[in-house]
DNA sequence: TCTATAGTGAGAATGGTTCTCAATCAGTAA
DNA sequence: TTACTGATTGAGAACCATTCTCACTATAGA
């Protein structure tokens, strides 16, 4: 099956002449129907151990590169994959300190653009450049409350 | 020298009849005159390669674990650590793409306060009960602009 | 002082990630 | 189609931040 963002990444893949073969596609399937970031382990589970850890680890770091994938540095000595914002939308992430979920959460306009005034602010007082932000919520998921 | 920040922690260690051993108090010190995170290897070097590597991870654990430091999971395969914020103040962090460097960055109470609303409804929109937040901007600092 | 417990340091072990290299695949030209 | 060429893959070794082990030392309390 062919989705809308597989379509997306197969020209931007295109554009910067990297193929887009069998196990990127499975990258980018995986973290298209997560609910939040990957770990390589977990994609790796997640395909029933197909995709060998070494190609895997490769693809990872072909599609960051070629800016279709952004890491997530989460908990302790593991990186997190998901699908960048171009492609998946712009949000934070409720992180959950009890069970380690990181979960996705879409963010309102208004909301969006509190946070990047407040941004703006914080960044010109310190003469920084602003490219991205990144919100995280600590607590307790709706599971483990 | 014994700073503030020294008898907070002091107290806080005795609390838990934990001691404050000369390593881990070269560690909080480090950590106070810095700017923003530092990973084992920087107080490491930091302190002239005294404090074998295996003590430093232990202090760090032991006083994360005591609540006096916090992790702060930047960049890939590297664990920085700073001073909790009952010791520093909340703040939020810049982090330069480009060198890597994170930078601390004071906020003001309404700047915070701004923020702060948006995590509540944020949360409260799925279930989630927040107990902290990070808000992390991306993009150049002032020297790599 | 004696004893129990906490802390230390050197090195081994662990585990996520990256590297190597030979084999295979995909695009291109003849 | 066939031959050529560079990209991609896979198995395993290598790497490196971090954790563990264990014998030794320091400290607090009886
Ligand atoms: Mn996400
Ligand atoms: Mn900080
Ligand atoms: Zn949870
Ligand atoms: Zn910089």
């Amino acid at each position: 099956m062919t989705t809308s963002i597989d379509r997306e990444v197969e020209s931007r893949l295109a554009e910067q002449d990297v193929r887009y073969t069998r196990g990127r596609r499975m990258v980018v399937a995986g973290l298209s129907s997560a609910g939040g970031p990957l770990s390589a382990a977990e994609l790796h589970a997640g395909v029933g151990n197909e995709l060998p850890l070494s190609s895997l680890y490769r693809s990872l770091a072909v599609l960051e590169e070629a800016g279709v994938l952004a890491p997530h540095h989460g908990t302790k000595g593991l990186t997190r994959y998901e699908l960048a914002e171009w492609l998946r939308g712009h949000h934070h992430h409720l992180i959950c300190t009890q069970c380690g979920a990181v979960e996705d959460v879409a963010v309102t306009d208004r909301h969006e653009s509190q946070v990047e005034r407040v941004v703006d602010e914080i960044s010109s007082a310190a003469s920084f450049t602003p490219v991205s932000h990144a919100l995280e919520i600590e607590g307790r998921c709706a599971r483990c409350t």
